[in-house]
DNA sequence: ATATTTGGTTTATAAAATAAACTGGTTTAT
DNA sequence: ATAAACCAGTTTATTTTATAAACCAAATAT
């Protein structure tokens, strides 16, 4: 018997984005992770980069402290809970369009 | 022991389009799928559709056959083995951004 | 002292997604 | 038979998004 293919969930687009979707991936990874780190792990340009990172503060899937390391500035990311749970539920999502079993 | 992140491999822009991704989603699982299945399984109107299909269709990874079902126009759209191949690697792509493990 | 680099932000441009409007033909109602 | 409504799409226009280029302030190097 055929399975029928039921209608796709709708992907988070905050979250659809390959650069956004790279640094919620690190930030899920770790307690906190600076600008310049996330900058070379990703390889994006500053300004890219500092433009998505608002787009998810903004959303509040991540919060960003402006710190100093020594007396340059720093800005720190950290994940929020809303920010894991999006990611959670938007890697849920995708497994039905990339046909991975949910567990 | 920390595991180093290592940088983000590029997402196949021509995948990573929720609708592009859901036609390929279809086709990967049927031997070919109409234009009016596929629109009715995703959702997404007429014309957005087409749009989509023709991109794919111009990658290669979809081929397209015009026909008939009885007197009216029937669009065919079958997925190719560059396309099995492209919507592979996207996914084993996307394991690493999404943190699952690679099998 | 001034040139360069660092760590970003802001603004402008390019690309993409999406919907609205249209086409060519078919079926249905009058 | 003709008009109205409908179907299966395509084309074009609009909106949104991604991305880079230009910029700025502070720190460091020359």
């Amino acid at each position: 018997m055929e399975e029928k293919q039921t209608t796709f969930k709708p992907l988070d687009p905050l979250l659809h984005s390959e650069l956004r979707l790279a640094v919620m991936s690190i930030l899920i990874g770790v307690d906190e992770a600076d600008f310049v780190y996330i900058k070379s792990q990703t390889g994006a340009t500053a300004g890219n980069l500092s433009v998505q990172i608002d787009k998810l503060s903004a959303a509040g899937y991540i919060e960003v402290e402006k710190t100093f390391k020594g007396k340059k500035t720093c800005t720190l990311c950290r994940i929020t809970d809303k920010g894991r749970n999006a990611f959670a539920e938007y890697v849920e999502t995708l497994k039905q369009y990339l046909q991975i079993p949910k567990v």
